[in-house]
DNA sequence: ATACGGGCTGTAGTCACTACAGGTTCAAGA
DNA sequence: TCTTGAACCTGTAGTGACTACAGCCCGTAT
């Protein structure tokens, strides 16, 4: 026995089932090549094998965690070739951080401006709205 | 002199100028029905008045505020209609509000583990990388 | 008079999917 | 064996919020 992994083939949405990922999410991983493609049935039917799923849900993951297809597809290169790849490895997860560490200063600060109106609302019987006031209101009022 | 504010009609691009909103950007809203067609110049150039500045200004600061263009159409609409809009307004923006916070949520979830794998790489000489295995391990080991 | 910077329209590209339409295959039941 | 119907197949188009371009026209300064 090889170690091809061709152990038993998944079949009828199994690989999507298994994997919680939409069966066209799946296909449009693998028309953009991320995934590669797996053998055919005698009808045309794709016949993913356990390394395909287990492929799959590494790019799950990594979009789990936010990172980019583009991002992933450095991550599933440097995975593959298996020459130190940590040092890259960890140079695009901490870029990656960075993104998200900025992504939530930007949500925080919009939370707090919609906490802040929401709370000026009040029961919302109020004639000048503040949430509109604030929305019209120039950054700098003379 | 009527309530019209055309005093001046802003041209060579000084609306987005002003207010630093790209101008194709400006094209976009206006196509998208979000603002109003602003009268043309003979020669065909848009001419834009006060209002359509403060409108713009509008979707701008709710933008900022992360408000989808469908959200600020709803809000444009209530801050037109000037009958009681406070109540209306104040469920849009509370359920932005939700919105953010949840966004906020699975950011947060992300950059934990994002923390965690960059840190077990340290200064990525390992030979496995704790952040490439993360991505391939499954979610319920054996 | 002419140059050229900016406006004009309309289309296509981005990202990461998702939703069809219209056809084929497969596995289970009769 | 035949039939049914679900699930597969390909390819295209739509989403949101822009952005970028091509190819043309306008307007102002020299």
């Amino acid at each position: 026995m090889s170690g091809h992994a061709a152990v038993k083939s998944l079949q009828r949405g199994e690989l999507a089932e298994r994997t919680g990922c939409n069966i066209e999410t799946v296909r449009y991983y693998e028309k953009i090549g991320l995934l590669p493609e797996p053998p055919r049935t005698s009808g045309g039917h794709r016949a993913y094998s356990s390394s395909h799923e287990r492929r799959l849900r590494f790019v799950i993951r990594a979009r789990e965690l936010g990172f980019s297809l583009d991002e992933i597809r450095e991550l599933l290169r440097l995975a593959e070739e298996r020459d130190r790849p940590c040092a890259e490895a960890r140079i695009v997860a901490a870029a990656h951080l960075q993104d998200v560490r900025a992504k939530i200063a930007d949500l925080k600060r919009m939370e707090r401006v919609l906490k802040e109106v929401v709370a000026q609302c009040g029961d919302g019987t109020l004639p000048e709205c503040p949430l509109i006031e604030t929305l019209y209101r120039e950054p700098v009022a003379k």
